[in-house]
DNA sequence: CTTGACCTTCCAGCGACTGGAATGCCCATG
DNA sequence: CATGGGCATTCCAGTCGCTGGAAGGTCAAG
């Protein structure tokens, strides 16, 4: 099938597609007229790559996960080591961003929000020590 | 002073400075040499910068603020303004991780990680139809 | 034969830096 | 006065994962 129909059947756009085979995570082949063809299996591994890209796997994460996903004989244990880094990446960033809202929230509720230039907002911005 | 103090007292890096300079955030004058040189006030811009961009604010929201600090009769409703549309975006990124966090840590529970080639983790990537 | 929808490649840009090369300035020591 | 080391300067390229757009080729319908 053509590129429109494999983003079609797998969520991902075209370009991006593109781009995954730019950087060689998935090679199909081409028709007569240079156009690519994709077979049933090039759309999973395209549905396989945006679920994993979903849930925030790197594309070189992506392309592990895909090594182990086409090799029978791996060991679960690679598969959840790879997971588990990345959970705590992400842990980490929701830690960061959680410690921003949190001093956000703070600041905009001692801000009164009126026409009056005094802000405690801009003051904390300007006057940390 | 030099960029590397001003780095030491502002906690950017020099390059950092240097690029804000680029994109017009500062505009320290210049010594004979050619060598920048920072006033207190550079300083306390940077400093203030720091803070925002710590905060997550995006740099054109960074420049927002730089104006509104150094205007005097602004009103502190448009400081609150930027700051509630930067927390909605954190907030929005906050619950993206956690409904990545929460499905990865489903799948992780449920793979016993050893050196069996059968994984939860694989298989939601692979098979969701 | 033309139209329009698809496909191709290639180049540039996003945000916010960061690394590195090539070069210049300043100060202290021998 | 030469030299060395530590600063400073500019400019270019790379990061990550796409995304937009230009310029052109292909194909099926009317």
């Amino acid at each position: 099938m053509n590129i429109g129909e494999a983003a079609a059947q797998s969520g991902l756009p075209a370009k991006t597609i593109r781009y995954y085979e730019d950087i060689s995570l998935i090679a199909p082949r081409r028709d007569a007229n240079g156009y690519r063809d994709f077979t049933d299996s090039d759309v999973h591994k395209l549905g396989f790559l945006s679920r994993a890209r979903a849930l925030g796997f790197t594309i070189e994460h992506c392309r592990a996960l895909l090594g182990l996903w086409e090799d029978q004989s791996r060991a679960s244990a690679d598969v959840k080591r790879i997971a588990a880094e990345h959970l705590a990446v992400i842990e980490s960033k929701i830690a960061d961003l959680c410690q921003m809202r949190d001093t956000l929230d703070h600041l905009m509720h001692n801000c009164h929000g009126d026409d009056r230039p005094d802000c405690p907002i801009i003051n904390e911005l300007a006057n940390r020590e």
